[in-house]
DNA sequence: AGCGTTAATGCAAAAGCTTCTCATCTATTG
DNA sequence: CAATAGATGAGAAGCTTTTGCATTAACGCT
């Protein structure tokens, strides 16, 4: 029950807290904005504002249930944490966003980080390129 | 001459487009928010607007002259373009910000592209972490 | 169930970074 | 040196995100 991750996370549970996570957990597309959130809640007749949003989703990436990204846009898109880790390729025509995982870049960057004297507390990597999506002229 | 880089971008030599390209070029640190670069030409008394540098520094990125990045921070930062692609690994705590090259990551990089059908266009990889520098605790 | 405490919410205002508007000024070319 | 296309500065405006504050709701205890 996710109710209790809330609870977990020391929040008290809420509307808003079970809404949003219920949209996340169930949404088409796993990466989005608090303002998609925000659309999206407003679609389902939910009378929630868009600070509570953001205040909602900055909690949520404090007690580690999504994790919050800055692809080249000018906003964040959060996505629900399952636990692996992985990075992200991102079409720059289309906008759809998918995951990948390798361990060779994962090993190297370990490595690179101990050379140079770095503690990883967390990493980024983003491929933008083109898809070959036959409908990657308009957006999903 | 850098006047030269300038013509070549296809744009107007003028008094603010070499001043902050003569800045970049001697200035310490080699990644430069559009504020940093706007407060080293107040400090260099010189009469130009933030708005200037935003659009010079936007101008010199589309002729290739300088790159954008986009680290944890909510803004951006700006080096030149040395020609030699690399990645970086900054500082959570004291923001320096490094450089790194590693030919594996760049080549598994690759292979996970083609096999996911994208052709890449850009990519950015940056490793957050605790640097071990012994003034750390202070901004550099 | 009801109460008190403390946290959470909605709204509007504000804050940060970046872009735009527009009147003025300047580099370039002949 | 004049004409013109482009560049500039200042301030306004745009976007995303955060904050202040009065109101409301959740939780623990009885």
């Amino acid at each position: 029950m996710e109710d209790q991750d809330i609870r977990n996370a020391g929040l008290k549970v809420t509307a808003p807290r079970v809404k949003i996570l219920e949209l996340l957990e169930n949404s088409e597309q796993q990466h989005v904005s608090a303002e998609d959130v925000y659309k999206m809640l407003l679609a389902a007749n939910e009378d929630i504002g868009l600070a509570t949003v953001y205040r909602v989703l900055t909690q949520f990436e404090e007690a580690g249930l999504v994790e919050k990204h800055h692809f080249e846009d000018g906003y964040s898109v959060y996505e629900l944490n399952k636990g692996k880790h992985h990075d992200h390729i991102v079409c720059v025509t289309c906008g759809r966003v998918k995951e990948f995982v390798d361990e060779t870049i994962e090993t190297r960057q370990q490595k690179i980080a101990d050379e140079m004297g770095f503690q990883i507390s967390e990493h980024e990597l983003v491929i933008y390129g083109k898809c070959v999506d036959d409908d990657c002229d308009l957006k999903p």
